[in-house]
DNA sequence: CCCTCATGTAAACAATGTCAACATCTCTCA
DNA sequence: TGAGAGATGTTGACATTGTTTACATGAGGG
């Protein structure tokens, strides 16, 4: 290993730092902007070498969309675990919030360009992610099943309508204060 | 003009019959399988022929995106005006089934490609059917804004969950009864 | 110690969006 | 009527991108 400061024909790590340099650009540029030979040069390396690690860069995309729903997976947990007195709204916000600060990865992880058939990867991930949720917010999804899924949908829709833009903010309005009133409103 | 039928100069009416023939390949191939020379090809023009039109190919999205919203838009009047006895039940429902009826070209419509920003052509067609809800959904928005903004967000929600088939249907459950089941869950 | 395999490089390809230069048609106006 | 002139379409080229193939390098096990 020793990570050696001047071989620079073998990286170490490679996957791992494209996967986070892709992050970044993606965070930055939006998915549009996030190109296999900026990402490879961004990482110190030639434009082909990335495909030692990815079929392609879809594959690439759903390496990051897959640990975008585990981030997602590990928010949702973390607020369920610290009992909070209303877990759904705290679940909702913690939806929106997630998918507000990490708005091009949120965007990503439901981008039509990766189609969840055949790329069972991502499905999974997605499931995953879900299920923490639907294990949280329904104990029973016979009874609830449509009532969570109506909340699901709500929290949802709220976090890609304020991605759009297309709820406007009026002065003075708190972000946070409006997301809380709308999850509110059952 | 006389729409000679050996003058394969001049089209005629190009700029209609590209939007129409991307319309239905967006419907097919996604968004993502649209491409200009295939366009063009479809069209039985050349592959710069587009560019009399267009400005780009962001610029021809753009506009299948504004028409989308406009019969996004008219769908939504003509179920207001046909004065069902709930309205909001039934401007969702229509909502949620022409996102269902028209993935691809709903999905492009919300597409962060196409930031609305810098697009004031999109964002006011945007603007102009959510208008057409607001005022039919909301009379005055002062009162009743959080609930319209949360049935929003629902319906917007719920339509996207269910493109991405992340909402599983159960054996024999009808999808437009589930729509009805969730919308009706307030 | 060597040799094998994972990992990286270089050079090339096909396809795509886009543009510049040229061709063709239509329409206006003297 | 009959020429420009402007709009519309074509051809050919360019830069860029994702991707592949053949080769180089080097780490690690027998």
């Amino acid at each position: 290993m020793s990570t050696s400061l001047n071989s620079p024909y073998h990286h170490g790590n490679l996957r791992q730092a494209l996967l986070e340099a892709a992050l970044i650009i993606l965070e930055k540029e939006g998915e549009a902007g996030l190109g296999l030979r900026d990402l490879a040069r961004a990482v110190g390396v030639s434009a082909a070498a990335p495909y030692r690690h990815f079929d392609s860069r879809a594959a690439l995309l759903e390496a990051l969309a897959v640990t975008g729903f585990q981030r997602f997976s590990a928010a949702m947990e973390a607020v369920a675990s610290s009992n909070p007195a209303d877990p759904m709204a705290a679940m909702g916000k913690t939806y929106v919030l997630f998918a507000l600060s990490n708005a091009n990865l949120f965007r990503l992880m439901f981008s039509p360009q990766l189609k969840k058939d055949g790329r069972p990867g991502l499905r999974m991930a997605a499931d995953a992610a879900f299920d923490t949720l639907r294990h949280v917010v329904g104990g029973d999804m016979q009874t609830g099943r449509i009532k969570a899924l109506a909340a699901w949908a709500k929290v949802h829709g709220l976090s890609i309508l304020l991605l759009d833009g297309q709820i406007a903010l009026r002065a003075g309005e708190d972000t946070e204060a409006l997301i809380a009133e709308i999850i509110g409103s059952l």
